[in-house]
DNA sequence: CTGAAAGCGCTTACAG
DNA sequence: CTGAAAGCGCTTACAG
């Protein structure tokens, strides 16, 4: 047991101050050659590595980022942890994970206890049960006391500040489209309730892609999933109850599960039956056939979240001066989608 | 912008020393009855909570775990985090990821990092890298100042130090021993590099199934592989180049890219070929046909890692005495593992 | 019943 | 060139 070695105890040990330590180890010119050499030679050999903790509390900065996501166990929220932790590191930032479990009230009880001095400032995307309840006063808050928060995701309109998203709403007219450009008519559309923010929007890029090439929507075609665990008894119905030419799923689960209830009912995929996806997961990789999919780049969109986080960390340090000047000016960064072709459509 | 309140500026207010602020808000019964009141009602009203940073530093306990994996985008590590995360904020606890990359620097780097006072411990699973060197110093060197480390998965004998892992060599046999037992003979084994802990282990019990069935191990039936990223034409032309009527795959990437390829080279999975796969992830539930596997429980490695670490740390505080006494008696957790039939198999 | 002091481990403006 | 002091935000043994 070799306990790490602190300023003070260098100090005893060579009967200096501990200014004179800390000044020494700094390469501080103020201190003459030959003590400066001495500490350091002393700290080298003890393998002197200063408390981070102190350092924190001392300039009051931890230099750690919160990432509040509502699971981890989802591949795109892995996806996007790697990219915020890659960039983090590399500007000398760690990052704590806390999951809300798609709960509101760990959302809260999760930010607030981070906020309490742990972390610089936040990434999160919001858990489900929040959209549900529009109530974003915990994210307001800390914005309040003056600690950024970068949405991803899933944000809201309600709270001002940063945020990295995708055209949900474009990538899935874009999808639409593609199929409407291989002359399908009857595109079904599977997709989550309204409150789940983006489950929306591609449902609406949906709508209007069909509008705008002039073609009927019908409600029939349309499935409003609530319950991703067991959906594979309401997509095979929703298979059989009408006929599709293509599907559109806002989630590769979706997309997935509907390539397996189509098999079920007696569809091929791809030749009675198109089906496009959306997020470029491992599932539509690696399942057979392979998933047609709108490509949600995860990583990327972590990178830009950490690079807008720190970003304005570091600014903040420079001119905490006109902090009453409110136009904070955020930005909402968007990231670019694709469509990735694969066994699944034709 | 409503900075957050300290202890100072709650006496100031209320002209009253920072002792009596901090003992009235712990309820200490030294404070008079009336001053109570007083300091809690105005703390409530400008919502006080205590800087965790600071406590940290008085208490030098930060009350966080640190866990270094290899990768996040890797569902039976994100699997692993999520239980971890959910046991340690059950305690009380926070956690800090950091990502190795597979490589034996960032490893070491993240480690001193965290090891800078920022946790309380360690749970950690190597990288390959690291596994190849054997260079297991930074970990020692941390457990000598007295901070506990967890491993899990891939481990260490190298180390001591608690670990949590399953019995690799055993479930590969069983999982071998189960497609014996459907009478195939021809049973290949498609696995990994020998210095990745796990695939050796698992290749052991594969060819401890065959011996203890006296079926002769054929080299040609055996594929190591050592770039995951493009495994696929190798597996292709292993599955040509021999006969086979069943396959076990170390995980379940190498299971996938085999079903695919048995289906580009004309073999149907289940009826001309079976295969079994490893970890239970989402790609076997979803891929088609979804894949037989062993399952190998993240979230309750996870739990079961948090746990052992954060007993190690409780019991720390109490008994911090007999610190000489060195019989500390790590433990090895070993998780059950069961196979998870589904249509890969017949 | 209340408060000054010391301390967790560090930094830095200021004396000497 | 070196060190004492104050301070980051808290706690707690000890005086008064």
């Amino acid at each position: 047991m070799r306990k790490k070695v602190t300023l003070k105890q260098i100090a005893r040990e060579l009967d200096v101050s501990i200014s004179t330590v800390s000044k020494s180890l700094k390469n501080s010119t103020e201190i003459g050659e030959d003590t400066r050499q001495k500490v350091q030679a002393f700290a080298k050999l003890y393998n002197y590595k200063p408390n981070l903790i102190a350092l924190s509390l001392k300039n009051r900065k931890t230099k750690t980022i919160g990432i509040i996501i509502p699971e981890i166990i989802h591949h795109f929220f892995a996806t996007v942890i790697s990219g915020i932790e890659h960039y983090a590191n590399l500007k000398g930032y760690n990052v704590m994970v806390c999951l809300s479990d798609e709960s509101f009230d760990k959302e809260v009880i999760n930010m607030e206890m981070l906020a309490n001095g742990s972390i610089d400032g936040f990434i999160m995307s919001l858990s489900k049960e929040t959209q549900q309840k529009k109530d974003f006063h915990h994210i307001s808050e800390v914005i309040n006391q003056g600690m950024p928060v970068v949405m991803f995701d899933r944000v809201t309109n309600d709270v001002l500040c940063d945020k990295v998203i995708i055209d949900d709403s474009l990538a899935a007219f874009d999808a639409v489209q593609h199929l409407i450009d291989k002359s399908f008519k009857k595109i079904g559309l599977i997709t989550t309730i309204d409150y789940v923010s983006v489950g929306k929007l591609r449902t609406e890029g949906y709508l209007k892609a069909l509008r705008s090439n002039d073609i009927k929507i019908d409600e029939n075609r349309i499935l409003k999933i609530e319950d991703i665990e067991n959906c594979s008894d309401e997509i095979e119905s929703f298979l059989k109850a009408n006929s599709f030419d293509a599907i559109f799923a806002v989630n590769e689960l979706f997309a997935v599960t509907a390539i397996k209830a189509a098999h079920k009912v007696g569809l091929n995929v791809p030749n009675d039956i198109s089906i496009i996806g959306f997020t470029d997961g491992i599932i539509s990789k690696y399942s057979s056939p392979s998933i047609t999919t709108v490509s949600q780049n995860g990583v990327k969109m972590g990178q830009k979240a950490a690079k807008m986080l720190i970003e304005r960390l570091e600014a903040d340090v420079e001119e905490n001066i006109d902090y009453e000047d409110h136009d904070e000016h955020y930005k909402t960064e968007v990231i670019e989608t694709n469509l990735i072709e694969r066994e699944s459509t034709k």
